[in-house]
DNA sequence: GACGTCACGGTTGAG
DNA sequence: CACTCAACCGTGACG
């Protein structure tokens, strides 16, 4: 399917303008190549505030991603949609119900305390207190007052099943949990690099150059505006597709493979041309408002920007809420390293 | 002027 | 299958 007309089903109003004249879709994340680029600026030394007018990234949002990639080490966005996996599975449920029935008078803190020695969860699956208490109050309420009267008797038992059936599909990606148990503890921000969405340090996501390349291979070089992420990687990023939470790390980078949503591609010919990688110290300045037509993109380069819009009608050409080809001055820095890992499957599957 | 934070309006996807 | 809900998004404004 072509894939401009996929991109404009998918984002039929997309091409919101902020006011720095970037085109944003509301409620999407910016693509990769942006986000990449953010990251990739800032390393290089770039000011928040001095990318987010170059990128014309709302500073907000800048600091959001920027924020993110120092905590996680990921570029990417989080998960969106779907609905967290439930801790009070019926296991669970039932191990309450037997701790209840044990002992009426069981604090809720108590039942939690006897789920974590139990090992019917762990801390990355324990209920909270107030779940328990909520369990206790909603669906054994009933038995635990029968139980004071009719001990031993029990509710028939849900289907047996695994003790951490989520946990692994559904791992945070911050600090809001500590590393996992069988992960590896990393030093520094690095600790919570592999926790879910996984690896996507810029040093890992550098396999990104192949979006720029992909948009080649599908005729689109000649758009600088076409999306770099294509919207299969968008529509990857969400509950679904959560990898698992272990991969192994090399050097603190993630190379053991792509998680689903970094189905980046590469064509098979290689190296994307490099012509317009621009070091820190030559970024120029922020241009003025005034050289900047509301429509306006930015260019790939960190040096020029797109003199025309960066988006059109459906009738035009691919377009962008950004320029995309982004990826392609970013990633050849280990590009070569990374380049082997792609996997050529996921290639072909986009 | 730079930047962290948050309300807002939006999208998404599991249940 | 339509709906709900809770996650996420980036923008824009505020301090």
């Amino acid at each position: 399917m072509d894939e401009t007309l996929t991109f404009f089903t998918q984002y039929p109003a997309f091409g919101e303008v902020n006011q720095l004249g970037g085109v944003f879709v509301n409620g999407r994340p910016l693509p990769n190549a942006i986000r990449l680029r953010i990251v990739e600026l800032a390393q290089l030394g770039i000011r928040p505030c001095d990318i987010s007018r170059q990128l014309r990234v709302s500073h907000g949002c800048v600091s959001k991603i920027l924020a993110r990639y120092n905590e996680t080490g990921s570029i990417l966005p989080g998960a969106i949609g779907g609905s967290k996996p439930r801790v009070t599975t019926p296991t669970v449920v039932k191990h309450i119900r037997t701790y209840k029935q044990r002992d009426p008078g069981i604090f809720a803190w108590e039942i939690r305390d006897r789920l974590l020695a139990d090992g019917v969860c762990d801390k990355f699956n324990l209920p909270s207190v107030s779940s328990i208490s909520r369990i206790l109050r909603n669906k054994i309420g009933n038995l635990s007052q029968q139980s004071q009267y009719e001990s031993g008797k029990q509710a028939p038992h849900p289907p047996p099943q695994p003790t951490l059936p989520y946990n692994h599909l559904y791992s945070y990606p911050t600090s809001k949990v500590p590393t996992p148990p069988g992960m590896p503890t990393l030093p520094g921000h690095m600790a919570m690099h592999r926790i879910w969405p996984s690896s996507h340090s810029v040093t890992d996501i550098l396999g990104i150059r192949s979006i720029t390349e992909q948009q080649s291979k599908h005729g689109f070089s000649d758009s600088p505006s076409f999306p770099s992420t294509k919207l299969e990687e968008w529509s990857a990023i969400n509950r679904t597709n959560f990898p698992p939470a272990s991969s192994p790390l090399v050097n603190g980078v993630d190379k053991g493979h792509l998680e689903p949503e970094a189905k980046y591609t590469q064509t098979p010919n290689g190296l994307p041309t490099v012509n317009s990688y621009v070091t820190a110290p030559s970024i120029p300045p922020y241009h003025p408002p005034t050289q900047v037509s509301p429509y306006m993109g930015y260019s790939a380069t960190t040096s020029a920007y797109v003199t025309g819009p960066t988006w059109q009608p459906a009738s035009g050409n691919a377009l962008s809420p950004h320029s995309c080809d982004i990826a392609t001055p970013l990633a050849f820095k280990r590009m070569s390293a990374n380049r082997d890992a792609i996997h050529p499957v996921a290639a072909s599957a986009l």
